[in-house]
DNA sequence: AATGAATGAGCCTTCATTCAT
DNA sequence: CATGAATGAAGGCTCATTCAT
């Protein structure tokens, strides 16, 4: 008994799987706009009708894609910088967290698109807003590395969280550009420009003395 | 005869413009996803089929109106710095130049989105080859400027291009971020976040002893 | 210019007078529940999209159909009596006038119906509260005269009002039991019950001394 | 052998009657519009599936729970007036019987609307002929005893169907309007209502010389 | 007997686009 | 040039019913 209901489940959960990779593959093909229950049920050899038995609605797709998204994503950056000694050399861990996500994203652009639905339009929207802030929530998991390797260079708290906030915007707005094309249009690679950002990041902590904080910068 | 035409022609441009502003403010008001041709028909006055008469379809619309864009774009990076002397400062005249076109969409949002339809779902599609790539150029001339005053400071036309690409890349990450309310998130200020940029910028610029850059700068 | 106007006002009048025309139709055939826009816009020759530039939506139509039967309920029962000297014989008014509206149902089925959907499902709902109440108020007027006549028989407000909330039920009981086939089940005639009533009602009101009111029966 | 079939048609008739409860509990909670076989059989604690082992569809399960409707109904309607002496006072004996009837409906609004199901959109249809008429025999049944009522204060028995029908469509009308929240609309209550028409027919009953019957009324 | 996955037909609605006038 | 009626394809979603297990 127990075993068939374990059989089941597991039916039941591949087949939620099947769905899953048959939205992204649509988003792959069509974009995020262009993708459709009908095209998705299509996709995954069913009916839209179908759908509905392992989704409440099309937001829970996006839900469940970005859900998971996310979840590779942490498994990724928590895996990075594993033979490093964090209280001995911050500076390598930071950068080791730091290329993990970037790669992560580089390499896998759909993941990218998915996470920019969570802001569609630019704009926050859809998703309960529970669902909204769990998946934030992992998002933020994702960072935090990087910010506690920055506290642990001595960066206060405070000023960990703005190096961090402007690391995460700077490798976002180089992967946006790579990913859109825009980057080759510069004849740059968004990955070196991300590791020159990151190093230079390093090197501006090691150095305090010569380099006063920007809030305390003169502006002769 | 001549004189009618020009009339005509002049009149058919100023409907024109006047569709234009009516999508505008039809996407001010209802966002990018929102705004249909019935919608900017009624706002500026016309039925829905008139449209077509100015616009060979919707995808029109938004490259004419990402155009329009990016002439007042081009226009505020032009008029900033006016009173800076760029041989004498050219720290200065970066500073105004990059503070001008992030300002730009800092202040108009509508206008980023407009940027990133162009590049829908994060690929480039939709608008023909040519109409896109004139509308690259007009980008690359807003942020021109900023690489003619790197290079003014003393970088190569190969590093320059370097930095402004990375200027680029984080101004974008900040504004998406701010614009999509990630950046509340992080607690930060995205104007500050970026200005704080260009001023390590500038600094890392004007030490060079301290901090080579990979392509070994010379000052004198 | 004008006359282009109201040419094209009137055609426009007349399409949706054809759709609704078309509504009556499906419902006829298919019943208040069968009907739906593809059917009624088949019915109509057009396409479902069509229908949605003359009514807003799916209830507008119910509401449409209702308010324009109750104006005919209302011409049928204005016009009733009018040989009659109110003043002089208010029985033989309440009887032409009660007649009329009865007749008016028993004549036309549908229009009963309809006046059922305001009340659909035995409950209200649908129709935006200030449409209900303007259709309720109609089929108030339609039923005021009965109970102007009841009162100038000599009957209190009160009085006027409980007589006259009585007659509408029985009529409506008698109308729906006619409809439904269940009255030739018990081998009536529904309009004869009706008429029979009527006569009783003015008999009773006739003789007030031999039979009380109903709230002054218990008075011993 | 015969014990276990018996055994089994317990057990299936339980289950059946099960079900049966399951509806009526979401008929009462959603209405009879809201609910869906899903739902019924979810409150069942089966899957939908399994409704079809022991009702053929949608339909039957209505004509099930409305000859158990009719069956709750007779039942008040038998046990009414048990203490009356049919024979001494029979005019007491059909204010019993009318008031069971019309208050079973007044207190169960769903059984009412269970009623009009069978008529749905106020026409015959659905349900075979046969099953149909088993429902009107059982309809019947529970309308007799006012019948017989009557006839034993002196009717005929054209004249009792008469004035039975008559009383029943009073009570449909005014049950009808109750529930549609339309008797309010006139400021009635519908029970009081119901109640003054059968004291004023018996009292018109008992006083035959003052109000001559129906079919013998002078219109003068 | 019961499951529950899946179907298929249907629902209301939106909208870019066309075309006779 | 402009109208505006109409189309047609698509959108998300619901649900009674079937059927292999």
């Amino acid at each position: 008994m127990e075993a068939k209901q374990q059989r089941q489940q597991a039916m039941n959960d591949s087949r939620r799987a099947l769905m899953l990779d048959a939205a992204r593959s649509v988003f792959e093909r069509l974009g995020i706009e262009g993708a459709s229950i009908r095209e998705i049920a299509k996709q995954a050899g069913y009916t839209p009708g179908a759908i509905y038995s392992y989704f409440e609605n099309k937001e829970a797709i996006y839900g469940a894609l970005l859900a998971e998204s996310l979840e590779r994503l942490n498994a990724v950056v928590d895996a990075a910088g594993s033979g490093i000694d964090g209280a001995a050399s911050p500076a390598a861990l930071l950068e080791a967290k730091a290329n993990a996500w970037f790669g992560f994203y580089a390499v896998n652009p759909r993941d990218l698109d998915l996470g920019f639905y969570l802001v569609q339009g630019l704009q926050p929207r859809g998703l309960t807003a529970m669902l909204n802030d769990q998946l934030n929530d992992r998002l933020h998991d994702a960072l935090k590395p990087c910010e506690a390797a920055l506290q642990a260079m001595g960066l206060s708290a405070e000023d960990a969280l703005r190096e961090n906030t402007s690391l995460f915007a700077h490798g976002v707005g180089l992967l946006l550009m790579q990913h859109t094309g825009r980057i080759r249009m510069f004849g740059q690679d968004a990955t070196l420009l991300f590791d020159a950002y990151v190093i230079e990041l390093i090197e501006r902590l090691n150095k305090p003395r010569k380099a006063p904080g920007p809030n305390e910068i003169n502006k002769t």
